[in-house]
DNA sequence: TCTTTTTCTTGATCCTGATCAAATTATTTA
DNA sequence: TAAATAATTTGATCAGGATCAAGAAAAAGA
């Protein structure tokens, strides 16, 4: 094993806690560094897998920043979640094997490609990594309630709200300030997830920015009233 | 083993095909019929679990209807789903070890408990088993992304069609007409999953009658036209 | 650096679905 | 069976967000 090799290895990935159990045995650790396949480089507007392709790995997003998008028969296009460093995805493709979704990197990006055959295979001897493959399943099926939720019944301020602290939220976890970010996606991006238009999207930031609850210059947005955005996500 | 128990065990469920892995050996079947707890019965109007119940079973509907619904701080409601026979819920449990949402017979309904250890722990020497329940994961999933793509980007009729295009099918599956079905679920109730209001699912409704698609008597629905149907969810 | 393209903002207007209200019909319960 | 309650329908009006449009600002490419 070179050098490079264990750089880039599971026990040296700072993202480590977040896409892989915790407290692994130092063999178990190995067993599973051995199944990561491809270690690869996606650039900005290029895609990890599309709608249809088959099924073969999850991905471990261990730099930048993705979109998941589905299009319906007649062209309709919804995103359906974002994706950060540390978060797995293509879980869409257990199923029926293949993927039923895009996954596009929205800044240069670089994954783990996991086969899912030896995720199963080996998670029927690691007992923890079983634990953990159905608490990520049931995370992103209790993320997606919550997306419902959002496009159910929220007005466009409180899915906007919503959405940044969201964001800032998970960025926070990674390290980065809890109130600045650089939005990765485009205002149409961001209607297309909340099931508004961009020119609302727009015009809400506006509105928060005279409130003063955030500072806004294109990608880059600064919350400057947290409490603020809580409100607006859930009026008393 | 008396009467009553081979009665009501998996190998001789006629939900089997749908909540089970197909092709098992006889002793696998045995082994997975061991595992289901309780069979137990739910009125409608009961709920099976609560938000914040802990989690320890997922259940598999042998009859009735159910929906899934959470409610946020301040009180919002949204409906996630519907569910019948042959169908899996509590997957939202096992992330948190407690439930996130509720979920409320819409008619009398009799039940499956699976605890989950169990599930896991067969799993890991049943390989179909292991499959299947990757499977029911990613097909929930999916489901939601379809529900997020209707919520994001259809208007009224057009959800209320696929709404109705998708209970017939689902129906349909179970041997029953795919043209006539019996609403298990209020106005206001399909309004909140589909993020309309009540008055808004009962005038489209009056609509789709006055077009001839459907014919609605209050809780029973006629389609009429399936193809105009899936006209208006996917326009040409 | 300059040009081209993409993204974003803002205004004016329109329309879909929400809201408010009242009557009707079913379903429960006494 | 009658009374009470819950669910549904329909009308009138309102408002939030979509649409159309134009210009400005960034980003990408030559």
């Amino acid at each position: 094993m070179n050098h490079q090799t264990i750089k880039i290895a599971c026990s040296n990935c700072n993202m480590r806690e977040l896409c892989m159990p915790i407290g692994l045995s130092e063999g178990d650790l190995d067993r599973i560094d051995a199944i990561i396949g491809v270690r690869k480089k996606i650039k900005r507007g290029e895609s990890l897998y599309h709608n249809g392709d088959r099924f073969n790995n999850l991905y471990a997003i261990r730099t930048g920043f993705f979109k998941t998008c589905i299009t319906s028969e007649d062209g309709r296009d919804q995103v359906t979640g974002f994706q950060m460093a540390g978060e797995v995805i293509g879980l869409d493709g257990i199923v029926n094997d293949y993927h039923s979704c895009d996954a596009v990197a929205l800044e240069d990006a670089e994954i783990c490609a996991m086969p899912f055959a030896q995720i199963e295979e080996l998670s029927r001897e690691v007992v923890s990594l079983q634990h953990h493959v159905h608490k990520i399943m049931s995370r992103e099926i209790v993320r997606e309630h919550g997306v419902m939720l959002l496009l159910g019944s929220m007005r466009a301020e409180e899915r906007l709200a919503a959405f940044l602290l969201n964001l800032a939220q998970r960025l926070h976890t990674r390290g980065f300030s809890q109130s600045e970010l650089i939005l990765r996606m485009t205002r149409e991006e961001i209607g297309s997830f909340l099931g508004l238009k961009l020119e609302t999207i727009s015009r809400t930031f506006s509105r928060f920015a005279e409130d003063g609850i955030v500072d806004v210059k294109q990608r880059h947005v600064h919350i400057l009233n947290t409490q603020a955005l809580q409100d607006i996500v859930n009026p008393r």
